[in-house]
This record gives C-alpha cells, structure tokens and sequence, in this order.
DNA sequence: ACCTGAACACCGTTCAAGT
DNA sequence: ACCTGAACACCGTTCAAGT
C-alpha cells in the first residue's frame, strides 16, 4: 500500500509525542513508516511545510470564540477565556507544541492565524481595529509563552526525578492569572460599558 | 596565542549578527577562529552552554528597573516601560536574539532570570507575590513574542526585496500598545492608589 | 506513480595523540 | 595546557534508477 500524506502526519505526531521535537527527524520519521527517507520527499515539499501540516492538525477543529449575547457584562471575557483554554488543551496534549506552533507561526508557514479570531471579538465590542490586534497578538504572546514554559519544566521533570511531588506553581492557576491580567488590559481599552 | 572564552563569545556574536542563528554551528565557529571544532570544547563544555553565555552577553548590563520616589501618580509605570523598551532594544541589536533567549530561558540555563526585576517593581507597589510574578512573566513573553516576530518579519523581508517600502506596522509603535495594555493590567491588580 | 540507493554537504561530540 | 586528526553517529535534501 503507498503512502499517504494523513498516514505521514499521523505517524510524526505519533514520534512528537513519544520523544519531542529534537527526535523528529525525517529518517526517523521514514524508519517508523518502514520506508526510506527519500521516499517522503515524494509527498512532502520539505521539512518545514511537514511540520505546517502537523501544526495544523494540531489546532484543527479550534472553534473561533462567539459572543454570547444573552450574557450581560462582559460577555467576552468568558468567551476569550474559553478559547484560550480549548488553545492550552490542545497544545498541552502534544509535546513541544507550542515551540512549534511559536516557529511556525514566525515563519508565517502556519495556515491558521491564530491571533484574528480574538481579535474579531474585540472588534465586535467596539475596540478599533489595530488595537484589538495589538491585544490578541499580546494575547497569543501569552499563551504560546505559557504553555512553552509548562511543556519545557514538564520535560526537565520526566529528566530528574519523575512524578515531581508538586510542581512549582500549578500551571492552570497561573495561566488564568495571567488571561485575567491581560483581560483587564482590554477592558481598559474598550468603550466604557453602562 | 591561545583562544579565550572572551573571544570565542564575541566570534559567536559576530556569526549570530551577520548569518543568524542556524548558521552559528560550532564548526564555523572554529573556522573563523582558523581553529578545529574539537579545540572549542577545551573551553566550552558543549553548545547550549556557549549559548548560555551569549545570552549573558547579549543581555549584560541590563540595569533594573528602579523605581523614582519623587514621581507622583504612576511610578511603576516609566519604570518598567523603561526597562522593558531597553530590554528589546539590546534584542534588537543581534539576529534571532528573541529566539535564542527563549530557548536557553525554557532549557533554565540561562544565568539571568528576566521576570525578577520587575516582579520586583510590582511588589514594591504593594502586590502580592505570586500576582506579581504571574505579571512580570506575561510582560516577559510579550516582549519576546513581539520581539521574535519583529526579528522573523525582518528576515523574511530581507529575503524579498530589499528595503521594504513600510513594514506591516510600525514595531516601535505596536511594542509601545502592547506594553500600555499589560500595564493596564497591571494596574487593576494594584492597590487602589488615590 | 511511487520508492530505493547512493550520494552531497553538512551537524555535535569524543578522544587518542601530538606539541 | 592547548590543539589536531580522525572518527562516530547522526542530519536534510537531491536525483538517477528501479518497479
């Protein structure tokens, strides 16, 4: 049976999660298909867009946030909130995900932008348009930032002693601190509301 | 004469500024230094801790943030804008330095602990520890989120034709936002001042 | 159409041996 | 003390050749 691209990116998130980004190489990646290393070159361009692909699966089926219009308040605080959280679960289920979304995402190989989908909230609430992609660009800062960090003490943990007696900050509770700073920032910038 | 560790540093630097990042590898390192590779390791221990070592280069005497006592309203505020704009000019100054940071930041080689200083600024104002820490880390990831995108964006507009005519948006102004709405949130998690 | 074989131009690192 | 030579175990990528 020949190859297939979905069969290519599956078994390469398979090796991300096993043994991290520095272990997936392209002859690695060919030996768990059983195949030669060249042979990839037949349906991939080259490393990089390979790992576009894997980015994309990654974040595939990330539903953008909606305004809830029933909510009174600040309706879009729970609805970025609930976005940026879906993003950390997604990322924190792969290793070196967020590095690798960061990479990408620098290199603009990454089909999905991530930062336009908070930004249409925050437009939606009245925020001009270049400062609400100042706010969801620092907003993505953060979250890549974050997860990055967790992944990486996650990893120096599983070197030295496992199961680490408590880790040393719980990540979940620094991670909402740090959305609801950031979210305080926007309200600042946002119309006053009644 | 005998090579130093000074000037294996500053040859690195050098690379790092004129061919980035992957570019740097210890073999044209040694080239440059009309060295062999196997010589270096007489005195660096291994890769990662050279690049320690130009993270402490590139980031020496980054003076804290201190706080002016004389400022009425905000103190804190000019202090870490300060502090932070000097932190990306000194990024800045040397190709991929974002990049390189935030990899030996996560790796913990790094000798300098960025988010310190102004954790230290905030809790001089009166915050609690872990929110202050929680907020020194957001402003960290964004100046190097920001910065490393503004780094990524030059290459690749070096690639394409040269002198852009105006880049996407102004980085000095963009950097300027981003700050003010992390400050903003700041501010919110502050004791009320008069 | 899909894959192998073989090569090219590299990596980081180690270590006996030279001076 | 400081460096070279030579090797080890890798990389990503290309491309003629096979089926």
């Amino acid at each position: 049976m020949a190859l297939t691209k979905t069969e290519i990116i599956s078994t390469a998130l398979g090796i991300l999660d096993a043994y991290g980004l520095n272990d997936l190489t392209m002859r690695r990646l060919a030996d768990s298909l059983d195949v030669k290393a060249s042979a990839l070159y037949w349906h991939v361009a080259n490393k990089q867009s390979l790992l576009a692909e894997l980015v994309d699966k990654i974040l595939a089926g990330l539903e953008p946030p909606e305004l809830d219009a029933t909510a009174d308040g600040d309706p879009w605080r729970p609805s970025l909130r609930g976005w940026a959280t879906e993003l950390r679960a997604r990322l924190l289920d792969h290793r070196d995900s967020a590095d690798l979304v960061a990479s990408m995402r620098a290199i603009g190989l990454a089909g999905t932008e991530l930062s336009r989908a908070p930004a249409a909230v925050l437009t939606a609430m009245g925020m001009a348009d270049q400062e609400a992609t100042t706010a969801s660009q620092t907003l993505i800062y953060f979250i890549l930032g974050h997860v990055d960090e967790e992944q990486q003490r996650a990893q120096l943990g599983a070197l030295a002693g496992e199961a680490s007696p408590t880790p040393v900050m719980d990540g979940t509770a620094s991670f909402a601190a740090g959305l609801n700073l950031i979210f305080d920032g926007m309200a600042a910038a946002l119309p006053h509301d009644g």
